[in-house]
DNA sequence: GTGAAAGCGCTAACAG
DNA sequence: CTGTTAGCGCTTTCAC
């Protein structure tokens, strides 16, 4: 049942939720032995709340998140920042951000930065307008002076898949150096040389990581680095295919190629599929990946594992503990790990 | 700068963030001014604008939009229901919705049904609570009689990608059975006679169209409906993967097969290279897709496309035609389209 | 055990 | 052009 209403400063006349009001004047009693009732607060003789009750099921009554948020100043609200929801990586976060949400009942705003320190900025603010309680931010364009200011304001955050010196309490972080040494060494255990890597944008801190974790390990087996057996890919599927077919091209004789992300690993696949170079029998494949991708390619390729869903897990279980102010304890760096797949080419190639 | 409150009725005492009133007072005007300027509304004295904007600047003011929506009987919300957040499907769809709501000036909230009508009507409550404007539903198991009493309710929706009847205006609708019927067809033009299907669940009224129009295509081309033929996925991956073995260990001598998701497809192609089948010269292959994963597989498959991307964007157009009171005349109704890729067997099988 | 009253931050008539 | 007043729907002291 609807409640309606002669309209009071709004044109023409408006059907609307049942307040509290309603319910209250329906059942007899006062506004805010209502809302003791709604949330359990004290007692009540039994026949008062079921008249309550009654009257609420009658209109259909729904408690105002808004106004709540309003008289108990605290919106119930948690901010998520990621860099674009398509694709796939960022429904594996927001699957696990909502998840742990749904366990404390709050609610979950996202918003898009859209790759641009203005759409990150433009995202924080919404989440600001909305009275978040605190947001998570898997924010790639703020410089760490900015993530500091903003720390210095009151509403907490926490910062997912980064590292800002003096915020390391609201870091959740992974090692993508070590990641991509891991990698590389996987590769050169099965004692390939020639190894090529498809990185990803090089102005971008967590890519260059990946791409140097390549680099140290080479090093450190006493292989020269060579520039022209890298080529720099935007992580997507396109920029794999083109990656791939440069480096090839130019050094057909590479056995193994890392690849930064499981897209642009899909890439470089169909470009050798294209050109008959078998996988993993003449080129050998360990690529990054966090939603599994590379085990649905043909063949499936083998990777280190980037746990972004643990990470966003755990991102909010800090976030929540900061809005309670209960400093807990939690190991919030997170290590890479191997997957290795059938595709992987489990054979040595000795000195060839 | 923050507000220094001694706290009322709160334990303890908390920075929080300037009010309107707080920017009033510093630039010495009353708080209506300050929410006249904010707004746009009327005219001001320049010493006043520049008095309240230097007051902003200095608290770092941020209107609440939840004091707002209070005061507007308006939330400026607007909820989104999917059945999941992962796999890139649901990204597609939000990436669309809030970018048509970006335009309008609205907050997204969005929501997971988990496969369940229970889930599905707790996803409305939260937009209830939250007093959303309107919600687009991607609903698959509230009922058409829970739907339309659900109509009734003075909060607007739209339906995407469903069809009930009585809530024409509502329904963003694809025709699947047709769609259906194009794939297959595409088959038989190509000269396939024992073309199998991987459909998706049998209880999902949209997976049953499809499938349908798997079984008019084979009748209108008078070709024998064989069950044998046909194996029923969850529209996962691994189950495409089952699917197919099933079919094809039971009947290697089909040519083609009608795979209902991209997911399917994915894994059915995994048993084909897995099991040295030739795609598509052995077997060829037709899908259903939507964010384009068949472009991703090697080879590249051809499908029909669910265009769910243009279907969410529509929705919410329609949405805010609803919630603005204006009947806007729009096409509801989505064609498929068929998307020949180059993985495609384009040789004429003749009568073999 | 329940009512009265004030207040959350903002907007919207109505004056002047 | 700007101040006054009332009110959005709810919670929260404080009385009785």
């Amino acid at each position: 049942m609807l409640v309606y209403r002669p309209s009071i400063g709004l044109k023409g006349s408006t059907f609307i939720m049942a307040s509290i009001k309603d319910v209250a004047s329906l059942a007899g009693v006062h506004r805010s032995t209502v809302s003791r009732i709604i949330n359990g607060e004290g007692q009540f003789r039994s026949d008062t709340k079921r008249k309550v009750e009654q009257a609420m099921a009658e209109l259909n009554y729904r408690p105002s998140a808004i106004a709540r948020s309003l008289a108990t100043a605290s919106s119930n609200m948690t901010g998520l920042l990621v860099t674009y929801y398509t694709g796939g990586f960022f429904g594996a976060m927001m699957d696990q951000v909502q998840a742990e949400l749904d366990l404390h009942n709050k609610f979950l705003i996202t918003a898009q930065g859209h790759h641009s320190a203005e759409g990150e900025r433009e995202a924080i603010r919404r989440f600001h307008a909305l009275r978040c309680e605190g947001y998570v931010l898997n924010s790639r364009h703020l410089s760490d002076n900015e993530l500091r200011e903003l720390a210095q304001e009151p509403t907490p955050f926490v910062l997912l898949d980064r590292t800002v010196e003096g915020l390391e309490s609201r870091c959740i972080t992974f090692d993508h150096t070590q990641a991509g040494v891991m990698a590389v060494n996987h590769l050169l255990g099965q004692g390939h040389k020639k190894i090529a890597c498809i990185s990803g944008p090089l102005n971008r801190t967590n890519s260059r990581q990946r791409f140097q974790g390549y680099v140290n390990a080479l090093a450190e087996a006493g292989i020269a680095f060579d520039p022209s057996l890298c080529a720099e890919g935007n992580y997507g599927r396109e920029s794999g295919y083109v990656a791939a077919q440069q480096i090839y091209q130019a050094h057909p004789e590479i056995t193994a190629l890392f690849s930064c992300s499981e897209e642009m690993t899909g890439g470089a696949l169909q470009f050798f599929h294209e050109n008959k170079v078998a996988v993993p029998q003449q080129v050998s494949l360990i690529s990054f990946d966090s939603i599994d991708l590379c085990a649905s390619f043909y063949p499936t390729v083998s990777a280190v594992h980037f746990p972004i869903s643990d990470m966003a897990r755990l991102a909010v279980e800090v976030l929540i503990s900061q809005i309670k102010h209960e400093e807990i304890e939690l190991n919030r760096q997170f290590e890479p790990q191997l997957r290795i797949r059938n595709g992987d080419c489990c054979l040595s190639l000795g000195e060839g």
